[in-house]
DNA sequence: GTCAGTCAGGGGTAT
DNA sequence: ACCCCTGACTGACCT
């Protein structure tokens, strides 16, 4: 995406807002990334004028010659994000709404200060809104309505139950509905809410986030099989599909012990509308997919066309070799499964298929290696590592090219015969999975970082360190750079109207309508389990002081501060920049933008 | 917090 | 129908 913001070296012009926010593919390596330079000769929809650093809302305002890059309906009504009921040209609510500006949060970490201005300020802010922020949301607060809902998310109170009405007719004879619907009666019945509730039906919402895609884009994405944006348009649109799925899913029925896909419901919703790139097998390296690029999912893999089985490690395909057809591999995922070898970053031991309860056989993936090895096909090799940042995740590195070297048989442990490949990299790619195997090392002893100049430029300020780097030159820092953890007001904040707190005395639960924070935010838990904003949405309402939840409760993500490895590091001839060791989710929280605050005369 | 165990899944290939 | 280096969830275990 960064490609997209812009060709030109000249600083922006100033005429659009900066500080919006883009729903963007995460950078794949710890090389600075600027702006392409090339020109874009693709089909889609890309700014012909821009400059680095040039950042536009998703759904504008556009510089001049600056066309929109986000596959979602825009029009000027978007652009208006305090409008109530925005409505796509077709009539239907928009998924990705406008984001306005972004709003610095205020900070829950540090103790009130003593006076009475700045208490109240925090008591305000730990409510799920920020000081000087709120005099920029007044319109937005205005336009609740009685109900205490915000119009914001498109999904809220009379909408909401015209949008989620039909639901509750449509007939559900399946025995997976059946038990769904019964289960869900259940939940409702022990709830007893003052309001309107909403009606989840997650096929309603699904065919309203499709319907908000713009047809162009999805024309785009059929025609133009394999290319960046095809690819990225295509991880992104998954990305938000699944997100937004989990949120529905979970406030429809948040009996524990039910084990929810979202990532399978998306990637085959996706697969089934076309929705993807690269849809044809090809052995050697994927158009729009480079060496480094980082996935979060294995369905992922698929929808970009770079490993096509959603489980299975080994991916080949028939190939014509005179008159015979021979199965060969295109793509294998290491993933910690079997007893790989991963000590050298360029090899890797690589297991054959097929669960060790029996010998394995030399049919399916393993012939399929056997044969690449022997014709000495390139084989593309994705690797699978733990994500530090999100234990329960996983996040898979494309650590590109490599040819299969030799093969032979071993006793596993249980006993039985197992096949192993050794795949050795091909020179000259870009490094991928060896970059994130040295942030491993970074992150246990950050002095081992080469061009470490301080281990922790927060002296301690913030949860984790953030590195201060330099491999460049001999500079020792930013000049007239202060950290700052929180918010700095030069005068104190008026005081606004006080908030109720809710009740959920072991944290806010998805599907709990009673709960007061969850009502505010449209019904919906903003976040995912692992602290994800689940829907896009320009504001948040936190749990604050007056809630009874507890510290980790799941709504109070930006208040457990940085959790991210951030690093300031030099760049060559840009200055200093900020980036991450650990892979950054689209909607996870990264920090609080802080700083010193300033009135307008000031600036 | 970590780990192993459980289980419902989807895409693709083989039959 | 079958295969498979998923991923969400649970509960035992440890610190």
């Amino acid at each position: 995406m960064e490609q997209s913001l812009g060709q030109q070296s000249n600083p922006a012009s100033g005429s659009f807002d900066k500080s919006r926010i883009l729903n963007v593919k995460p950078l794949r390596s710890l090389v600075p990334v600027f702006p392409s330079q090339s020109p874009n000769s693709s089909s889609f929809p890309t700014p012909q004028a821009g400059a680095p650093f040039v950042c536009a809302s998703p759904s504008g305002p556009f510089p001049p010659g600056f066309a929109p890059f986000y596959p979602f309906f825009t029009s000027s009504e978007s652009q208006r994000p305090f409008e109530q009921n925005s409505q796509s040209p077709s009539g239907v609510p928009f998924v990705g709404n406008p984001i306005s500006a972004a709003v610095p949060l205020n900070s829950f970490r540090t103790p009130p200060p003593s006076t009475a201005g700045t208490a109240n300020l925090h008591r305000e802010a730990a409510n799920g809104d920020a000081g000087s922020s709120r005099r920029n949301t007044r319109n937005r607060l205005q336009s609740q309505n009685h109900s205490g809902f915000t119009e914001e998310d498109g999904y809220s109170n009379s909408q909401n139950q015209s949008s989620f009405r039909h639901i509750t007719d449509t007939e559900d004879t399946t025995k997976a509905g059946r038990r769904k619907s019964k289960s869900q009666k259940q939940t409702r019945g022990a709830l007893d809410v003052g309001f309107a509730l909403p009606e989840f039906d997650v096929d309603s919402v699904v065919n309203e986030f499709l319907a908000s895609i713009n047809p162009l884009v999805i024309d785009a994405l059929r025609k133009d099989d394999g290319s960046k944006e095809s690819a990225e348009y295509t991880l992104m649109i998954f990305d938000l599909l699944r997100r937004r799925i989990s949120q529905v899913e979970e406030a429809k029925d948040s009996t524990p012990g039910v084990i929810r896909r979202p990532d399978l419901k998306a990637g085959a919703l996706l697969m089934t509308k076309g929705i993807r790139s690269n849809s044809k097998k090809r052995i050697g390296a994927v158009p729009g997919v480079q060496v480094g690029d980082i996935f979060f999912f294995r369905m992922e893999l698929c929808l970009v066309g770079l490993h096509a089985p959603s489980m299975a490690g080994i991916d080949y395909m028939g190939i014509k070799i005179s008159q015979e057809e021979e199965p060969l591999a295109v793509s294998i995922v290491s993933s910690g499964g079997y007893e790989d070898d991963v000590e050298d970053g360029d090899v890797l031991i690589y297991s054959g298929q097929g669960k060790e309860v029996k010998d394995q056989k030399l049919e399916r993936g393993n012939l399929a290696l056997e044969k690449s090895l022997h014709r000495g096909n390139d084989v593309r090799v994705v690797r699978g590592i733990k994500d530090l940042a999100n234990p329960t995740g996983k996040v898979y590195v494309y650590d590109g090219l490599y040819k299969i070297q030799e093969s032979w048989t071993d006793k596993g442990k249980s006993g039985f015969n197992i096949f192993k490949y050794k795949l050795v990299r091909l020179p000259s790619q870009p490094a991928a999975y060896m970059t994130w195997r040295s942030i491993q090392q970074w992150s246990e002893k950050p002095t081992s970082r080469i061009g470490v100049i301080l281990p922790d430029l927060t002296s301690g300020a913030e949860n984790v360190p953030v590195c201060l780097v330099n491999d460049v030159d001999s500079e020792k820092g930013p000049p007239y750079f202060t950290y700052l953890p929180s918010l700095k007001y030069s005068k104190p904040i008026n005081p606004v109207e006080p908030c109720t707190g809710c009740i959920c005395i072991g944290g806010c639960l998805p599907g709990n309508f009673n709960c007061h924070c969850i009502q505010k935010n449209g019904s919906c838990l903003p976040y995912s389990a692992n602290g994800v904003l689940v829907n896009l949405k320009s504001l948040i309402y936190e749990c604050g002081p007056s809630c009874q939840c507890p510290a980790n409760c799941r709504n109070r993500v930006s208040q457990g501060g940085l959790k991210l490895r951030l690093e300031v590091f030099k760049t060559k001839d840009k200055g200093w920049g900020l980036r991450s060791w650990d892979p950054i989710r689209a909607g996870a929280f990264i920090c609080e933008y802080a700083g010193e605050v300033i009135d307008n005369a000031k600036a």
